[in-house]
RNA sequence: GGAAGAGUGGCUGAGUGGACGAAAGCGGCUGCCUGCUAAGCAGUUGUACCUAAAUACUGGUACCUCGGGUUCGAAUCCCGACUCUUCCA
């Protein structure tokens, strides 16, 4: 959540923020409307309470002196009563407000392109050329099921559309895959390796901001257990600290973490849905981190290169863009995606999105570090990226390594892993 | 699945209705002292919010796992949840 203080000293900038977003600016309107009352109720409250602290010290003080209290407990009694209605409304405020502020998205950093779409996301940087081949390449869902390699047919029959079943050296690809990642992260790029639960608590939902806006988009286990199917790593993995201070020394923190992720995708139906460009279970890898907030941009630019090395790796040609106001996600500052190309479907495809989340999820946390000893703590910066998600992988690789005959050549790097040359 | 017990500050651990934001010890911090130094002495030691102050200085509220309740007053009594331990299945 974004600072009340911030809100409260600079609201036409809060403001100017939603509106670059392209955000409701309602709940900003209704954080103003209640905050000065909100206060205000605390203020007597409080005021009340201590006078009714006051006068029970006075009760116990007479009541060791065998004096007789019972005229000042009749009047404490009255004041209780005022004080448990009033107390009543003002938690109710209270929490209104709290929710008020889940409702805020951040602010986008200043360095984040101003714009009205993902029409105005910009191309920041690309690597490698696009392949050029000498006969028609086919979409990954041909070469699969020739190879039967992925059962799609299979998948929707157990569970439903969208959910995929691998087979053989198709399933054998997938660990390769995520085996390559961690690896990768943990001995080069100075990751430790943390394999969460898949099903989280609304707290964890709340705390990196899928919750409340977003519980539409997650599966849910609602027969008394109130669990919720993580849509991706970074929900487990980022609530590992909340409400916990970090030593200064502790920081940076960085984790990567393989999990399945699920997401209903609701609103999404028709929209590149086919093969496995939009699924409702898949794999990924995720890179989490913590740091100072004066290292967390540094930090953002080493993660996205972190992510970037893994298809540079694999030979797979992408590019970086850097996401608009109107379309980075609600908790975000600052947000960059990896898209890659893949001849087959002719179509970018977003692998990777690498943001920086400045204090906002350190906030709805309550993630926190202290510089010294003795002195106020101060929230983190946390930002994660995919490193990277596998379903949109496969499909480059396999429409980009693809032979004329219909085979797929696996990229050196995935050689040891896999243990053939060839699928 | 059933039974019993437990959950207190950074840690250990006392406290069973009023002098308790919480003893004591350890640890941390700050001073002082000191040739016997992983020593001694003294002081200090959480978080959030409201208020005040425009980052330090005020006064206050809340927090003894969490949520309710009883009471003028709850760490302490009652109810519910969660977690842990032990025993049984």
């Amino acid at each position: 959540m974004l600072d009340p203080k911030l809100i409260r000293q600079n609201p036409e900038a809060v403001r100017a923020a939603l509106k670059a977003r392209k955000h409701t600016e309602e709940y900003l309107d209704k954080f103003l409307a209640l905050d000065s009352k909100r206060k205000q109720m605390i203020t007597e409250v409080e005021g009340m309470k201590a006078q009714k602290n006051v006068v029970s010290d006075k009760i116990a003080v007479m009541k060791r002196n065998k004096e007789d209290a019972s005229e000042v407990i009749k009047e404490m009694q009255v004041l209780a009563a005022k004080i448990k209605g009033l107390d009543a409304e003002t938690s109710a405020i209270d929490n209104e407000f709290g929710e008020i502020l889940l409702n805020i998205p951040n602010m986008p950093d200043e360095t984040t392109p101003y714009g009205q779409s993902e029409d105005d996301n910009v191309v920041v940087k690309t690597w490698g050329e696009p392949k050029k081949f000498d006969f028609e390449p086919k979409p990954h869902w041909d070469i699969a099921k020739d190879l039967d390699i992925i059962d799609l047919e299979r998948g929707a029959k157990i569970a439903g559309s969208g959910f995929i079943v691998y087979k053989g050296l198709g399933s054998k690809l997938e660990r390769s895959l995520i085996n390559f990642f961690l690896d990768l992260h943990t001995t080069k790029h100075g990751y430790t390796e943390i394999f969460p639960p898949f099903l989280v608590n609304s707290g964890a939902m709340t705390g990196t901001g899928q919750l409340p806006k977003f519980e539409e988009d997650m599966y849910k286990c609602d027969k008394g257990d109130e669990l919720y199917a993580i849509p991706t790593a970074e929900v487990p993995v980022t609530n590992l600290y909340s409400n916990e201070i970090l030593s200064v020394d502790q920081l940076p923190i960085k984790h990567c973490a393989y999990s399945a992720c699920f997401r209903r995708e609701a609103g999404s139906a028709g929209k590149d849905t086919r093969g496995l460009l939009r699924v409702h279970q898949f794999n990924k890898v995720e890179l989490v981190n913590w740091t100072l907030p004066e290292k967390s941009a540094e930090a953002h630019e080493a993660l996205t290169r972190d992510a970037e090395e893994i298809l540079e790796l694999l030979g797979i040609p992408y590019r970086r863009l850097a996401l608009c106001t109107a379309d980075i996600s609600f908790s975000c500052a600052k947000c960059y995606d990896l898209e890659i190309y893949s001849p087959g479907v002719d179509k970018w495809l977003e692998v990777s999105s690498c943001s920086n989340f400045k204090d906002y999820q350190a906030r709805r946390a309550n993630i926190k570090f202290r510089r010294k000893i003795g002195e106020k703590p101060e929230f983190v910066h946390t930002l994660n990226g995919s490193g990277v998600a596998l379903p949109r992988l496969v499909v480059a690789l396999i429409e980009n390594y693809q032979t004329e005959d219909g085979h797929v050549v696996i990229p050196e790097v995935l050689r040891p892993y896999i243990g053939v040359d060839v699928i």
